[in-house]
This record gives C-alpha cells, sequence and structure tokens, in this order.
RNA sequence: GCCCGGUUGGUGGAACUGGUCAGACACGCGGCUCUCAAACAGCCGUGCCCUUGGGCAUGUGGGUUCGAAUCCCACACCGGGCACCA
C-alpha cells in the first residue's frame, strides 16, 4: 500500500545544540529522553489497548460502553530500507485524530498492521539476494522501530502481518467462501455453490446441454460450476508481463499499457488463470458508493471503472450464425453500413490455427472486394489470419502509440442489418476490443468518431441519420468528423416495419429496443466496463491457494482443516522473467519447481489420492482486502471475527447503514485497487453472513503527499538535495548552478529526508507538528528541513512557561488567570476542538501556537488552570511533551485519557466587536460594540457616527445594510 | 480529447455558509535588546508601488452584488484520473 523504497534509515544527522546554560531546557537531548521514557510507560501500561466486548480482548465493561470509533491508516508495505518524512504523515494524522477522540470518550482502535506480501517485498528480496522472508521481516523490524520513535498511539496486541501464517490461514479461507459461492440474481447476492448444485439435482435448473446432473462426469459438473463460482479459473486473454513474469489486474497495467510496477510492457496472452467474478457485484459496487463519505473525486474514479452503460443488444444474420454487439446508440441502427468484430471474436478463431477458416469467413473474395479491403491477401482466411497474428504479437503500448490510425481487414463475410435489411459488410480490427460488450460492434461511421476514421481509411459509405444541429448539412462525405451528438432528431430511418423519423435520440431509443425485443432480436440491456478480477500470479511471495487439482483436472478445494496451507520454504524463490519485449514468452510458476509440495496425497473425503497442488500465489491485493476485520479479532482460531466483536466494531448505526470503518487515511492512488477489492470481498462476506457491514470504509479521507525538490545537474541527473547551496536566487552544487523542482520524495532522487534524523535533532514531538502545521492534509506540500524549527521554537516556548529552565521545578501558580487570557484559552478550546473533529490539524496547531504566545508574551507566570488546559489542548499533537508536563503539574494518571477541555462559552465571544461602517462598500468608519447588539440599535449608532455623518455630507440614503455586530453598509442616493 | 481538482506575500499556508484595511500561524529576511563576542532568548518590522497621504493587490479578462479570494462566464497555467469502452 503505502509504499516504502526509499531512503536508508540514517541514524542521527547530529546538529542538536548541546551546550546549554540551563540544564532543564528543552533540546533535543531533552525531548529523546522524554520521549523514550513514555513510550516505554505507554507499552508497559498497555495505554492505547482498546477493549472488546468479548473475547481475549475484552476488557473493563466502562470503557466498552462508550461510543467507539474505529480509525485506520493504510497499512505500508515493508520494503526497502525504512520510511522517509512523507510516509508517516497518515499515520500522524490519524493518530492525532484518535487521541482526540480518546479524549472524548470515545473506546478508539488504532493500530497497524503490515502488508508484506507481493511484488515489492519480492523484488527487494531479489535484488538484495536474500529470502523474502527475512528481508521483509527485518524490514519490519526496522519500521516498527521508526515508528515507535514517533509516539503512535497503537494497540499493538491487534497488529497484523500479511505474511504470518494465522493470518493468511484466514485469507485463503476467504478465498474458498468465494470459490464455494455464486452470485443468485434472484437473492442479488452470492450463496453457497451447494444451493446451485441443488438446483442442477433437483433439474430446477437444466444443464448447458440439457442431460440430468446425475449423467454428468466430475470433470463435467465442475466446468459448468466454473461458470458460475465467483472464485475461477478460466483461459481468458490476460495481461501477461514478461519482464515481471507474472500476469496482472487490469487495475495494475497503465493507461499506455505498461505494468504499474516497473513500468514493463504488457502483452495479451491466453492464459488459465484465476478470476474474481467482481463483475456480479458491478452495480451494488456502484450503487453502494451513495451511502459512502468518500471524497467526491474517488467515488467519481470508482463509478468511471465500473464504467454503467445503458444500451441495447442487437443481433445482425451472418449466414447460419449471428453477430450480437452491443450499442449505447440502437436509435442510429439505420446507419449502421458495415460492423467490425475484435480479431479475437470466436466467429474468426480457427483462421490462423490451421482448421481450415472460420466460421463466418469465406474461402474466396466476394465479386467485387474492394483493394484496400484485403490487406493484399489472396483469400479472406489468410488475410484474417495475418491481422490476428499481428494484433496478438502487438503490445498494448503499441496498440495505444497506432491508437489514431484505424486498421483492419475484411472478413469476407456480409452481415444483414435487421432494420434495414442491408447487406454489410464485416471486418475485423483492433479499434473493437474482445474485452468489451460482445466484442464486436455495429459501425455507424456518420455518427461515431472511430467509425467515421475507419470508413474513411476503408472507403466505406456512411449514412447521416441524424440531422445534424450545425450546419455541416446532411451528406456526410463532406464532413470533417462525426456528428455524435444527442441533441437531434433522427431522419433517414424509415425501414418496411418501423419508422424512427422526427424521433428524439431518447424516444428513438425506447422506441427501437421496444422493436428489437418484440421482434426477438436484442434488448435493452446494461453493460459494464469493469471486468473481472484477475487473481493469480506467476510469483513466489503470496499466499498459496488452497486447491489441488485430481487426475482428471478437476479443482478440489482444501478443506478448512488443512488451513493455512504454508508457503513452503524454498531456495530458489526468484520469479522466471523474460526480455520484456518478447510476447512469445510463457509464465512459470516458482512453486512448480517444488515437486515435493507440489505432488500431495490427501484424504478428501473418498479416501487418499494423489493431487497436484495449485502453484499459482495470490495478488498482494489479496491480504489488504479484509484486513480491517482482522484487526477486530486478531487472534481468533474459530472465525476470522467474531460477529459480537465485528458487530461493535463495524456493525451498521445511524449514518452508516453498511457499517464500515470510521475513519480510514490513505493516499488516493488506491481509487480503483485496493479500495474496489476491499469493497467487494466485504460485500460476499456480508451476503454469506459472515460479517454484518457490508461495506469495509464509512469514511474515508486521501492524505497529500509530502513532496521535495529535486535538484538536476546540467546532464538531468539528479544531484543530493542536502548539499545544494542557494544563492543570488540560483541553486548550485558543488559550484554547477543546478535546476530544481518538484517532485516526490525518494532515495533515487536523493532528496530524501528521514524521520531519524529530524527525530534527533529535534524530536518526535516537533517532527509530529511539523507534519501536522505544514498545511491542510489532504493536500500536497513540498518538505523545507529549515522550516521544521518554528514548531520546536513553540515547544521550547511552552516548556518554558511550564518549567524553569534553571531548575526544573515548575512555574506555575495558583489564583484567576485575568479576563484577557481566559479569551484567549477559550477561543483556542473551541477552534482547536474544531478542528481536530474535522482533521485542520494544521489551524489548531496555530491556535495554540496563538495561546502560547499570549502566555509568553504576558511575561509573568502561567496560572496553573491555563497551563492545564494548554497541556491538555496540544497532548493530541505532541504527546510526549504534554505527558511530562502533565506529570510534573502533579498528575499521576496518564494525558491520554484525560477529558479534552472544553470551552466555555461566555469567554469566546470577545467583550466588544469592532464594527465597520461602510459607504458603498468603502469603511469610513469603526465602532466598538457589544456583540449583542441588535441590527436596530447599530444602525443608529453607525448613523450617528460623525464620521459616517461626514463623508455622506448630507447625502440620501438608499439603503442600510446592517450585519450585527461586524457590518453596516450604507448606500447613498 | 474527456472528466475531476487547483492557482493567495520571498516560502508553506489563514480567511466559518460572499461581509472588518486579505495575508492568522510559521519559515525566511531586516532592525533592536541581552552578550566581551556569538549562540540561545526576547522585542519590533516585513504584500507591492509612489517616501504626507494615498494608490494597487488573491493566475488573466469580463460579469452578478451595497459588498467577491469566496458566486457565474471565458481564457491561461499547474496537478491528477480516464482514454479506440461502441
Amino acid at each position: 500500500m503505502s509504499e516504502t523504497t526509499n531512503s536508508p534509515a540514517a541514524e542521527s544527522a547530529g546538529g542538536a545544540p548541546t551546550e546549554t546554560t540551563a540544564p532543564h531546557r528543552y533540546t533535543a537531548a531533552l525531548a529523546a529522553d522524554i520521549e523514550a521514557r513514555w513510550q516505554e510507560f505507554w507499552e508497559a501500561e498497555g495505554t492505547y489497548e482498546a477493549p472488546n466486548p468479548k473475547g481475549d480482548l475484552a476488557g473493563d465493561a466502562g470503557s466498552v460502553a462508550r461510543p467507539k470509533k474505529f480509525i485506520m491508516d493504510m497499512f505500508p508495505y515493508p520494503s526497502g530500507a525504512g520510511l522517509h518524512v512523507g510516509h508517516p504523515l497518515g499515520f500522524i494524522a490519524t493518530d492525532v485524530y484518535a487521541r482526540h477522540q480518546r479524549m472524548t470518550g470515545h473506546n478508539v482502535l488504532h493500530t497497524l498492521g503490515f502488508d508484506a506480501f507481493g511484488l515489492p517485498a519480492e523484488q527487494y528480496a531479489v535484488q538484495t539476494g536474500t529470502h523474502p522472508r527475512v528481508s521483509t521481516e527485518a524490514n519490519i523490524v526496522n519500521m516498527r522501530r521508526q515508528l515507535r520513535r514517533l509516539g503512535l498511539g497503537h494497540d499493538g496486541r491487534r497488529s497484523i502481518e500479511t505474511i504470518d501464517p494465522a493470518y493468511y490461514k484466514w485469507t485463503q479461507w476467504i478465498f474458498l467462501q468465494v470459490f464455494n459461492s455464486w452470485y443468485d440474481p434472484e437473492a442479488d447476492a452470492a450463496r453457497p455453490i451447494d444451493t446451485l448444485v441443488a438446483q442442477f439435482e433437483a433439474g430446477d435448473r437444466p444443464t448447458p446441454d440439457g442431460r440430468a446432473w446425475s449423467g454428468l462426469s466430475p470433470l463435467e459438473r465442475a466446468n459448468i460450476l466454473g461458470e458460475y463460482r465467483l472464485a475461477y479459473a478460466s483461459d481468458a486473454p490476460v495481461n501477461w508481463c514478461p519482464g515481471l513474469g507474472t500476469v496482472l489486474a487490469n487495475e495494475e497495467v497503465t493507461a499506455d499499457g505498461r505494468s504499474e510496477r516497473g513500468n514493463y510492457p504488457v502483452f495479451k496472452a491466453k492464459l488459465r488463470q484465476w478470476n474474481m467474478r467482481i463483475t456480479a457485484y458491478a452495480d451494488r459496487l456502484l450503487n453502494g458508493l451513495d451511502a459512502l463519505d468518500w471524497p467526491e473525486a474517488i467515488k467519481l474514479q470508482q463509478r468511471n471503472w465500473i464504467g454503467r452503460s445503458e444500451g441495447a443488444r442487437v443481433d445482425f444474420p451472418v449466414g447460419d450464425d449471428k453477430i450480437t454487439v452491443f450499442t449505447t446508440r440502437q436509435d442510429t441502427l439505420f446507419g449502421a453500413t458495415y460492423m467490425v468484430l475484435a480479431p479475437e471474436h470466436p466467429l474468426v478463431a480457427g483462421a490462423d490455427n490451421g482448421n481450415g477458416t472460420g466460421s463466418i469467413v469465406p474461402d474466396a473474395w466476394p465479386e467485387g472486394t474492394h483493394d484496400v479491403w484485403t490487406g493484399g491477401h489472396a483469400t479472406p482466411g489468410d488475410a484474417v489470419a495475418a491481422y490476428r497474428k499481428q494484433a496478438a504479437s502487438k503490445s498494448d503500448v503499441e496498440r495505444q502509440a497506432e491508437a489514431k490510425d484505424k486498421t483492419g481487414v475484411f472478413t469476407g463475410a456480409f452481415a444483414t442489418n435487421p432494420v434495414s435489411g442491408e447487406q454489410v459488410p464485416v471486418f475485423i480490427a483492433d479499434y473493437v476490443l474482445m474485452g468489451y460488450g460482445t466484442g464486436a460492434i455495429m459501425a455507424v461511421p456518420a455518427h461515431d468518431t472511430r467509425d467515421f476514421a475507419f470508413a474513411r481509411a476503408f472507403e466505406l459509405p456512411m449514412r447521416c441519420v441524424v440531422e445534424p444541429s450545425d450546419d455541416r448539412g446532411t451528406d456526410p462525405s463532406t464532413w470533417d468528423d462525426a456528428f455524435a451528438s444527442y441533441d437531434a432528431k433522427i431522419v433517414n430511418s424509415s425501414g418496411a416495419d418501423i419508422s424512427l423519423d422526427g424521433l428524439g435520440v431518447t424516444e428513438a431509443k425506447a422506441k427501437i429496443t421496444e422493436w428489437l425485443a418484440d421482434q426477438g432480436i436484442g434488448e435493452g440491456t446494461v453493460n459494464f466496463r469493469l471486468r473481472d478480477w484477475l487473481f493469480s500470479r506467476q510469483r513466489y511471495w503470496g499466499e498459496p491457494f488452497p486447491i489441488v487439482y485430481d487426475e482428471d483436472g478437476v479443482a478440489h478445494a482444501l478443506p478448512e482443516s488443512m488451513l493455512p496451507l504454508e508457503l513452503p520454504e524454498v531456495e530458489d524463490y526468484s520469479p522466471r522473467t523474460f526480455d520484456p519485449d518478447d510476447a512469445d514468452t510463457q509464465p512459470e510458476t516458482p512453486l512448480s519447481r517444488n515437486e515435493d509440495w507440489v505432488n500431495v496425497d490427501l484424504d478428501l473425503g473418498d479416501g487418499i489420492k494423489r493431487y497436484r497442488r495449485e502453484t499459482n500465489t495470490m495478488p498482494n491485493w489479496a491480504g489488504s482486502c479484509w484486513y480491517e476485520m482482522r484487526y477486530l479479532d486478531p487472534h481468533n482460531s474459530d472465525a476470522l471475527v467474531d460477529p459480537e466483536i465485528e458487530q461493535y466494531w463495524m456493525g451498521p448505526r445511524d449514518g452508516q447503514p453498511a457499517g464500515g470503518v470510521d475513519l480510514y487515511v490513505g493516499g488516493a492512488e488506491h481509487a480503483v485497487l485496493h479500495l474496489l477489492y476491499a469493497r467487494f470481498w466485504s460485500q460476499v462476506l456480508h451476503d454469506l453472513g459472515h460479517v454484518s457491514s457490508s461495506e469495509p470504509f464509512h469514511k474515508l479521507y486521501n492524505q497529500g503527499m509530502i513532496q521535495a525538490f529535486v535538484y538536476r545537474d546540467s546532464r538531468g541527473i539528479a544531484v543530493p538535495a542536502a548539499e545544494v547551496e542557494e544563492r543570488d536566487g540560483g541553486y548550485y552544487y558543488q559550484g554547477e548552478k543546478v535546476s530544481r523542482v518538484l517532485g516526490k520524495m525518494g532515495k533515487s532522487l536523493k532528496n530524501a529526508v528521514t524521520p531519524d534524523e529530524i527525530c534527533a535533532e529535534y524530536g518526535a514531538d516537533t517532527l509530529r507538528l511539523y507534519e501536522m502545521a505544514m498545511g491542510p492534509l489532504d493536500v500536497s506540500r513540498p518538505w523545507d528541513t529549515r522550516a521544521v524549527v518554528g514548531q520546536y521554537r513553540l515547544l521550547q516556548r511552552l516548556w518554558r512557561n511550564v518549567v524553569d529552565e534553571a531548575t526544573g521545578e515548575v512555574t506555575v501558580v495558583d489564583g484567576e488567570p485575568d479576563e484577557a487570557t481566559l479569551r484567549a484559552l477559550h477561543k483556542a478550546i473551541d477552534g482547536v476542538s474544531q478542528d481536530m473533529a474535522n482533521l485542520r490539524f494544521n489551524t489548531a496547531i496555530a491556535k495554540v501556537t496563538e495561546l502560547n504566545n499570549h502566555l509568553t508574551k504576558a511575561g509573568t507566570p502561567v496560572p496553573r488552570t491555563v497551563a492545564e488546559q494548554l497541556v491538555l489542548l496540544i497532548a493530541p499533537l505532541a504527546p510526549h511533551i504534554a505527558e511530562e508536563l502533565w506529570r510534573k503539574l502533579g498528575h499521576t494518571d496518564s494525558v491520554v485519557h484525560a477529558d479534552f477541555p472544553v470551552a466555555d462559552p461566555a469567554y469566546v465571544v470577545d467583550e466588544t466587536v469592532t464594527c465597520v461602517v461602510q459607504i458603498k462598500g468603502k469603511v469610513k468608519a469603526r465602532l466598538e460594540v457589544a456583540p449583542s447588539i441588535s441590527d436596530a440599535d447599530l444602525e443608529a449608532t453607525a448613523l450617528a457616527e460623525p464620521a459616517v455623518v461626514a463623508a455622506l455630507d448630507g447625502a440620501g440614503i438608499r439603503k442600510v445594510i446592517v450585519r450585527a455586530p461586524k457590518l453596516v453598509n450604507i448606500v447613498p442616493a
């Protein structure tokens, strides 16, 4: 998830002021001492442990009775050599929020685990030549050390690692739940596969070829059930990435046809792979978004990814066969002057596999075939075979690059336009994708930009059937582009049985759809862009599938008693990778090299038999699809989570109809990967009755990125940012002028700053404050090490306001604070409370700073009550110094569970407010008035003001706008 | 190409639903105090331009309004997502 491929964990960068005349001054050394002591205290006391209502983590009933808050971060990958300061931004934010929630009476669950399977961890292992388990565990140890140093208040008992067999036992278990279920359209939900088998057995549901279920072989039955299971293996075109040696999900392939990891080319290859039938949930995944408190941008991305479009399926007869197309413009059916199939379409398969021609491809070109249609081939079979071969060898990158130039070839076949009766030629072209719709389109060149380009290239006829609303006329041969607007009238669309002429697009769609359905040659339908989730990888470092194959090749689920199926320890874990550009390669699973493990004798209920294990592993998303549930009940060996515990923390409630985590903070890069997959698993588990929540994350918040300046020399090579000097408005490295741009922080750009360095120089509380003060949480901003000192100074002034630097004694005094201090205090409490609740930590810090500056400026000893409330205010942000001061102020309990201050409304408003008096929007006078002044009194006072009278200079008044108590605006006549 | 965001001092950023002279808080910078000196700390100043007083300022140009950083339109630039999806 949040990647950590960067920056060595450099120890102490030094630079802390060492000599001081004041032995109790708040220095980096003192901060380090305070922080270490309190971190030990918290750990020993279990300060952050949140009680469950039952089970091994059950605890204090009073705490359980409080309102709960489940606050989560997207958990990190332990790859690379540690964290840079960008990584903990979200962790600190959730920690501050969680601490505030704890202090306002909530039972807060906050912990952090590690997403440790998958490509990054494995690549790091391969690079360093260590076994992934060894390097991953070492990385986890290092990251835990770094995170502990930040003082994050996590319930350590609940931390999980996805590579722990006790954890992935349940990942495998969930896979089996998915495997052993099917999507029942009547229930609009997943149901156990047994319910489907029962329907087949009883004859309520016919088998595909009509034979009785009992008459089918085990393999035949398995194949039929495979068509229904929510996890299934199938031969389908998949994204094959030779450079990584594995196949990838659509979500892991970038827009330009490369792997998200490693940026290698991706090819389409037909391989037998495991898939998750996420498409069955397309509508529910789409509709479920409405109830979620997520950023609209993320919801929009998911909606676009799911890509629901309403249209129609229409059959076009071709000899004895028919081509079924999906279209969203069934209203333009009369304008369909040719058809296009995807190169992989089954109706043209066979042309290139030695079985003669495909089913619709004739032996010879029809009389009068246009030269440009044949591609220079002697027969349609040759042409189709050649084009299919060429398309298959093209990487997605090449296909993208050539997107503008339409290519294709005539199949030699003609189809019948079902409304006009016209014979239209059938082409194959790679601008039609097998994976979308039916892999075939009706082409309406006059009204579709792609069809227009293709028709121009192949000199195909166009017919205008939607009257252009501009002045281009109705002859498409004179047009520069297609007329694709929806806001127009249908023309030229009358046949023997139906006419659409004169109708608007919407009415025409409805009419033709109904007619098609009546004729039995089409129907209105909904199509999704979303495709099934490719779930297997040819990698070592992942969860093994709990699946074995018998001698017939039938897949069997391992029984729960055999879980976890542990990943075998092997010497040779490297994936077989290839020349990244070589499409003619085949994946090889590392686990398959291990014959002893692959071949196994098991008793699956009918005696001991020999089986072969599945040797693919699960993708790295598997472990992160459900981890929120395991945090709740991490040691349960009987269930993935106890239902009562799940209900307590995640169950549906007021305002959260689908349940879920109260706050989930992480980067926006997971909009359609992790966040979609996790929702899918959550809905399946909900359908099957395992959890009460149907959505995993009620509120989602995307934190921004911490960026850093990248300095490059004249060759464009990044130079170490720490050694660049700024002078005369330019930047210099070793005397050479370098350029500066804002980019990501990372080792490769030589601009990484580690939390260890900052902690060593200033302490963790300063780092926490700085990260929170930099700006709003959801906005990206550049790191500036020089500016960190500002928050360090805040803590020093805070310390000095409470503690004598020479003696270490508390300097606060008893007695009532003065009026101005009380107002400053309560305004701060009021503002900070609101800011905390709304994740506006930057302004919360500004308000704390203001209060602290007020006390500093007063120059007198701080009243005890004010000091205590100030310490409580800053406690969520800077917990270590707060604990230390709290203790020094005489408290023996931890500040973590103290009550957050509550503002007294009497002091939140000022005694008098400044009211401006404007004339036509220009300020002419200022009045000091009581905040409670009425509009009428204020107006009277304002009009009586000498400066106003003078400015009006006897002019009449047209209008007076009064906004008591702050503004009066006079509009002269 | 389509869809989302965004653009405020030298810098990061404030400004609740349009309502005090926009610039809180912090960095940086300048000055002063303390000091033998420095560091630390404290105090003062710091949007721009004309050196009274004023004028101009929230990417640019229009508009709505008594009043616009905030609402509307157009444009420019930056960032992100999708991209031959029928």
